[in-house]
RNA sequence: GCGCCCAUAGCUCAGUUGGAUAGAGCGAUUGACUACGAAUCAAUAGGUCGGAGGUUCGAAUCCUUCUGGGCGCGCCA
């Protein structure tokens, strides 16, 4: 669990604790879970209590007495101003608003977890063999969101992408070089010098290969077989190594992972470890796995059904119900007759690895340089000094939710071995997948049928070619950021005004795509995308960078306005109406660490999203109904500059969780 | 056939542990730049929370069922 210290919690488990004395002494009674919540305006007070609701029945008395007899024993405390009964029998608590805000102020929040976890989070995991395309800006963003809110909640973190670069979709791009093509590895290592040369990206050029290939396979009925079997042969040579079809496959997939690395830095998306496919085919950490899995009885031979001859597991979430005899049909098949392991069988052996239970490890090597650290890459043979991966004690999945069924079978295997704990910190991350509205597939000149058209969306398809690039969308979203910006700022030099148009530009993208919770399709929609007011990236930016204005014209600065408050008593200025909507502007700062948890426990980045809006919102509101820069009164004006600084502190924090940086002007 | 997910305003979506009058953005209408930056703010209109039962002091939320949609279920990866 995590816990950090904070105001608005500290106060809460304070108002808890009370009343469960008070529930104690008077009544006997205790209660494991007290609801508390926020009541429905903020002019009724901070806390909501329910609790007389849940005693009427027990102690046979009206809601509305309940509460009013909780009440006198629950004053006076300390760091509130009251309590009163509201509705019909809610009791609602009222903090001391003026010593609150000072400590929301003083705001020396230490967030430490209990127990720090080593964490491991999986995602982007593109096929190196095409672009990327926004169903996998989704994925990545999704994870590395996650991955800054583990670690702004104190754990260590490890990034990892896994690179799948021994399978059928690389593949078809080496049957599209070597086969429609007819290039020999020499020819293909020319190829990538002149796509080089002449300013082309690799992985848009096998964007369009590939889809030829699909096609290809699928073109000619009469050569249908023949043409599978190529694609059969080349996958096994792949996989197998030591000849030229494995050496194209190396050569390519690898250049178009470092473009995929490339995408995803645009957006300030960095990892730590590139495990690959082809090091746990040849380190044969699948033997090791399969003995663990044959000991514990998790695996069985097969004698007889449709199965004859495999080895097989239970399927994740079927029953016990083995009255009738026979062979469970339903089993899953790890090892086939012919003796090859499935995907899922790999997949468990790598995740026995992930949790240092397989008793092997990769060789490394450094692959990537990034500002302030390497990225590695799994290799047969590697370097002696390396960073230590894997052995992690919770591991998190960002996989699309149509390999739910895969994903609970690992955890099942994990289960079955005994290792219950690990199976208890598997999270598959699952989101659902970007699809395009019917109008955005014609805008991009897609032909759709009249049935398509009626579809609410249309999912993308790397087969058929049909889908918006990554790289497209991020140089879309800058070009209409840099309009804006040159029009707005012709009085700062290019550089500084191309920079502010890419970090509106990835906040805008990055908001995009959080602002959606994680099972809820996206039709993804240009109009949408790139739109830079109401609830998007650039309107929580804009926010930051009024008040970034308003010190730089006040001529101090946040800490300034922060450490000036302490004497400041703001009680007065925190009452009636205008007070209650300043104070709904502390209040929601002042929840933003409470946020952090609620997004780990449920890992919903969606509701951080949401959190930096309405702080956004809530601080435009009170920026135009108070002036801050022409109050009259002394003590007022630092009060208020307290709260433009309060906001700007807890905004640039929740925004830098979700990847979005503030610009000082825009 | 089996399993999982979804249905909330004209559109796109929030609604976390069952709680007070179901919210936001976009779009529409109207108003606000001689005040800290209008990528902004204010106001108005817009809802049988897919239907029907049930549990509960209380249901958009939990249960049952029906309808409509999506996804997954290979000795592919």
């Amino acid at each position: 669990m995590v816990y950090s210290s904070h105001v608005y919690l500290q106060e809460q488990r304070k108002l808890l604790d009370r009343l469960r004395d008070v529930l104690r002494v008077k009544y006997q009674i205790e209660l494991e879970n007290l609801a508390i919540e926020q009541p429905p305006d903020i002019k009724f007070g901070e806390y909501a209590l329910p609790v007389a609701f849940e005693l009427a029945r027990l102690l046979k008395k009206a809601p509305r007495k309940i509460a009013e007899e909780i009440i006198a024993e629950l004053s006076p405390l300390e760091g509130f101003a009251g309590f009163e009964v509201a509705g019909a029998g809610y009791i609602n608590a009222k903090l001391d608003r003026g010593r609150a805000a000072r400590e929301i102020a003083s705001g020396t929040e230490k967030i430490a977890p209990e127990t720090p976890l080593h964490a491991l989070v999986e995602h982007t995991s593109i096929n190196p063999n095409k672009a990327a395309h926004v169903g996998h800006l989704r994925n990545a963003i999704l994870g590395d969101t996650f991955v800054r809110l583990l670690r702004a909640a104190g754990h260590q973190v490890d990034v990892q992408n896994y690179i799948d670069n021994t399978g059928v979709q690389v593949a078809d791009v080496v049957v599209g070089l070597m086969h429609l093509e007819k290039l020999s590895l020499e020819a293909v290592q020319t190829l990538m010098q002149q796509l080089e040369q002449r300013g082309e990206k690799i992985d848009y050029y096998c964007w369009d290969l590939y889809a030829r290939v699909s096609q290809w396979y699928e073109a000619d009925e009469a050569e249908k077989q023949a043409r599978k079997q190529v694609r059969l042969d080349t996958l096994h040579a792949i996989e197998n190594g030591g000849n030229d079809a494995a050496r194209v496959a190396d050569l390519v997939s690898t250049a178009i992972l470092k473009r995929h690395l490339e995408t995803m830095l645009r957006l300030g998306i960095e990892y730590d470890l590139l495990p690959r496919e082809s090091e746990i085919l040849h380190l044969h950490f699948w033997n090791l796995a399969f003995e663990q899995l044959k000991e514990s009885g998790v695996l069985y031979y097969e004698e007889e059904g449709k199965n004859k001859g495999c080895w097989v597991m239970k399927r994740a979430g079927a029953g016990q119900a083995e009255d009738q005899d026979g062979p469970d049909e339903d089993a899953k098949v790890i090892v086939r007759s012919n003796g090859t392991v499935t995907y899922v069988g790999k997949d468990i052996a790598y995740h026995l690895w992930k949790f240092g239970l397989l008793g092997r490890d990769f060789a490394y090597r450094k692959f990537f340089e990034y500002a302030d650290h390497t990225c590695w890459i799994s290799a047969e043979t590697g370097e002696p000094e390396h960073p230590h991966f894997g052995g992690a004690q919770a591991i998190y999945n960002v996989i699309d939710s149509r390999q739910a069924d895969p994903q609970a079978n690992v955890v099942e295997a994990l289960r079955g071995l005994g290792y219950t704990e690990q199976a208890s910190r598997y999270t598959h991350f699952s989101y659902e997948m970007v699809a395009l509205t019917p109008r955005c597939a014609e805008e991009l000149g897609y032909e759709i049928s009249d049935e398509d058209r009626s579809r609410p969306y249309i999912e993308v398809s790397g087969r058929k070619g049909f889908g918006v690039k990554a790289d497209d969308l991020i140089d879309k979203l800058i070009a209409a950021t840099q309009k804006e910006v040159d029009s707005r700022h012709p009085e700062l030099i290019a550089k500084e005004r191309e920079q502010i148009a890419k970090e509106i530009a990835v906040g805008a993208l990055r908001y995009f795509m959080l602002k959606y919770t994680r099972n809820t399709v996206i039709a993804f929609d240009f109009n949408e995308a790139l739109s830079f007011e109401g609830e998007t990236g650039p309107y929580m930016q804009y926010a930051v960078v009024r008040t970034r204005s308003i010190f730089r014209k006040a001529g101090t600065t946040a800490e300034q306005a922060l450490a000036d408050f302490a004497g400041v008593d703001a009680t007065p200025y925190l009452t009636g109406e205008d007070g209650d909507g300043i104070w709904q502007v502390w209040l929601r700062a002042a929840r933003t660490s409470l946020l952090l948890d609620q997004c780990i426990a449920t890992a919903e980045p969606a509701y951080l999203a949401k959190h930096a809006f309405q702080l956004a919102k809530e601080f435009s509101n009170f920026y135009r109904k108070h002036h801050i820069l022409t109050e009259a009164d002394p003590a007022r004006k630092k009060f208020l500059l307290a709260t433009a600084a309060v906001t700007q502190r807890e905004l640039i924090r929740a925004l830098s969780w979700l990847g979005i940086s503030a610009p000082e002007v825009m």
